[in-house]
DNA sequence: ACACTAACCTGCAAGC
DNA sequence: TGCTTGCAGGTTAGTG
């Protein structure tokens, strides 16, 4: 269910239910993720306290006495936090156990990833962009980074090396906020449309990690699924439907394999 | 260096 | 009712 929002609510989540917590015991079910989880991850985490949590991108580290545990829910992850014992569910693919409680990531189409590392110097983590609430993604970071990129602005935004977090929801309805249409090139945009294009992504994540922060009541809970779509979305899954802006009938087109939706009358 | 595709999976809803 | 099709919140490796 991740889109930045999302893995932010389940860190803090996380943080909240499991911080210096020892795992006494870790079982993986089904080692078939987007990369085969290694059996060595088993005695590299039991006995290790977890220290700390933080985020990076939409990876999850569990930071540890010795090195962190690493989480990526992919398109269909969920991370839940039970007491323990509780009844496994289909797609509990990995399981940690703590002693009054345990955690499982349950993730059906297995798009997720869990990796352990020594320390934070890898790949995955190296080659990501900058985090879109922090300094480094300041007003004219878009603009210098775009010249020279004829691709379209949509997947320019959704580009995990340009800026992450930035999923296909948020992608969309940041370019609807800034009135930008997503078949523009990246190129072709303005200092000025990128400054109002940068505050937007910035306030529709923000508006969402505080959405999100209902769902962590519902952490804990054994039934507990996020309630993402309670989002008020301007054009996402909104096809055919009409535009709050403009009035305008909001379309649905695909680019890059993935379905873009937007307004336009009012996305120039 | 850049742009774009195919690929990894399951589940659900819609259409026939 | 069952079958087929299309679609879903991500991201990498590979190709040209």
């Amino acid at each position: 269910m991740p889109e930045l929002p999302e893995v932010e609510t389940t860190k803090n989540g996380l943080k909240k239910l499991l911080l210096n917590k020892k795992i006494l015991k870790v079982e993986i079910r089904n080692p078939n993720l987007r990369w085969r989880v290694d059996d060595s991850i088993i005695f590299k985490l039991q006995s290790q306290t977890i220290q700390s949590f933080s985020r990076r991108g939409k990876y999850i580290l569990f930071n540890l006495d010795r090195g962190h545990l690493m989480i990526h829910l992919g398109m269909s992850g969920n991370i839940n936090v039970t007491d323990c014992p509780t009844s496994l569910e289909k797609h509990d693919h990995f399981l940690l156990y703590f002693n009054d409680r345990m955690m499982r990531l349950n993730d059906p189409r297995r798009f997720g990833s869990i990796f352990f590392l020594e320390d934070l110097n890898h790949k995955l983590l190296n080659s990501l962009g900058v985090e879109p609430l922090s300094e480094d993604f300041h007003s004219n970071y878009l603009y210098i980074n775009s010249r020279k990129k004829s691709r379209n602005i949509k997947s320019f935004i959704m580009d995990g090396k340009v800026v992450v977090g930035v999923g296909n929801i948020y992608a969309c309805e940041s370019l609807h906020k800034s009135g930008i249409n997503p078949k523009t090139k990246a190129c072709n945009i303005s200092r000025e449309r990128y400054q109002n294009l940068s505050k937007q992504i910035q306030n529709v994540l923000r508006k969402a990690i505080k959405a999100g922060g209902t769902t962590l009541q519902d952490f804990a809970k054994v039934d507990g699924n996020p309630g993402y779509f309670s989002q008020e979305l301007s054009v996402y899954g909104r096809e055919n439907e009409s535009c709050y802006k403009c009035n305008g009938k909001i379309r649905r087109i695909i680019q890059n394999q993935r379905s873009t939706f937007y307004c336009p009358i009012c996305q120039k």
